[in-house]
DNA sequence: CGCAAGACCGTACACCATACGGAGAATGTA
DNA sequence: TACATTCTCCGTATGGTGTACGGTCTTGCG
């Protein structure tokens, strides 16, 4: 039930798991021939947590998938924590990296729509633990992408680390208010008003707006805008304005 | 072993609770005295996540704490999910909402504070969904607070929304890492050489100066600094500055 | 007094990760 | 060719989880 984090496994066993294909594999194994693969393990996770969430994301659903009883999944992986290491860089080097175009702004828009596409296309990411990454190829690579971003404007190497830091930990804001609203819309349909129905007395009583002015306000207008309580695009397009902005004045009298 | 999320109860059942203070407890019920409370409930859940993470928290464990046996907390709390909404909206209230001081920078700084000093007390909050806070009356009144901070200075309705959501999202990033190196540094003490000593072979195969130049000289930099990885605090500060001169800088050009 | 509501909880079910050890297959070596 | 080794696959079991269901007993109301 809780917190899904990154880097737990023995560490050089996760290492070697990650770099598996610019380590080279092991030959000559003595055993019978597998019937599956780690990338396959990691492919079924990966499509079991996209489609039904990582709750549902169990080492008994992976095996069922790939044919095989639960316990003989541990053959590939070590357990469940190196297994979300591997998910992690995996959709990490889904998106291939686009050279880093001309302004500031340009870039590191590049830098923070990558981040964007990744957590809508697995809004499981988000409920992981990634604060720790796993060092592995397609984490790095990206990591060194976005670094280059800025390279060369006369940051100081920490302050390139906490530039990127803050361009890409933003993301996740909007990004979960975005899968959030989705989720919730798919869900709803008639629901919505049954709900409002139920428990409008309640917050009638509740949110008066004698206690909440500025609350009640806003949150009809957004009501009113959006038809929902929020447009996570629209904020995430006018967070990043706002982050881009700060971090070109930054530069601006630093650099 | 995964997302907790918020919003998932029967809702008026959640409602209720939640404002039970508010709303007046039930009076003159029929059976036997209740031996514990909701209260006591949720700050047994409170210390338990505290102490020992989100994921030792389980209905057995609060019972346990209470003298009550497993299914005697569900007397108190519909479930798991609804327990959560609780927990949050009780951390919530924690510390008081100061009064709004001078500059809009200022202002701000005080509301992103109160989440940075809240998420390092509760670092399971950051292990939880809360993109759909719980409408309880301590999550309501700093909303409307945090809002305070940023009314009147020409902003649309829509705009603020989006100011504070970006200040207050922000912070997780930085709390993020604070909690994570303050795990490790706890876990850590002499594990940590065995660990380079163990895995250096490897890295060196792995990050060849070649592959990533950048990533190579921030890291060592870093590292120098610090002694560690990164310096979440000052991520933090620093963060915090770039986005509150992009929020000045829109305020000055749109207000 | 008697009834009904409600607190407490015993039991059970369906999950979960994973430790351990055994069966059998494939290979390297003698 | 024969054997030892090694590795895959998996049966079984342990100890955890949330919570559904139904029973017992306490308590206050009519």
């Amino acid at each position: 039930m809780s917190t899904e984090s990154t880097g737990r496994g023995e560490p050089d066993r996760t290492l070697h798991l990650l770099w598996r294909h610019r380590l080279g594999e092991p030959v000559g194994s003595r055993g019978p021939k597998q019937r599956s693969s780690v990338d396959a393990v990691v492919d079924a996770a990966i499509e079991i947590a996209d489609d039904e969430g990582i709750d549902a994301l169990s080492m008994r659903r992976i095996a069922e998938r790939l044919g095989l009883k639960p316990m003989s999944v541990y053959t590939y992986v070590p357990g469940r924590a190196e297994l979300i290491d591997l998910m992690v860089d995996r959709v990490a080097g889904e998106q291939p990296l686009p050279e880093l175009g001309g302004s500031l702004r340009e870039r590191l828009e590049q830098v923070a729509r990558l981040a964007w596409n990744e957590y809508l296309r697995h809004p499981w990411l988000m409920s992981i633990d990634t604060s720790r990454p796993p060092l592995g190829p397609n984490v790095s690579d990206r990591w060194e992408w976005s670094l280059r971003a800025i390279e060369g404007l006369g940051l100081s190497d920490l302050d390139m680390d906490q530039v990127i830091t803050l361009v890409v930990g933003f993301v996740t804001g909007p990004a979960r208010a975005y899968v959030d609203a989705e989720r919730l819309h798919r869900a709803a349909t008639e629901s919505d008003e049954e709900w409002w129905a139920r428990n409008a007395p309640i917050l009638e009583q509740i949110m008066d707006p004698d206690r909440y002015p500025i609350s009640g306000r806003v949150g009809q207008a957004a009501g009113e805008e959006y038809g929902a309580a929020a447009d996570p695009e629209r904020a995430f397009e006018f967070g990043l304005a706002r982050v881009i902005e700060g971090i070109e004045a930054y530069v601006a009298s630093a650099g």
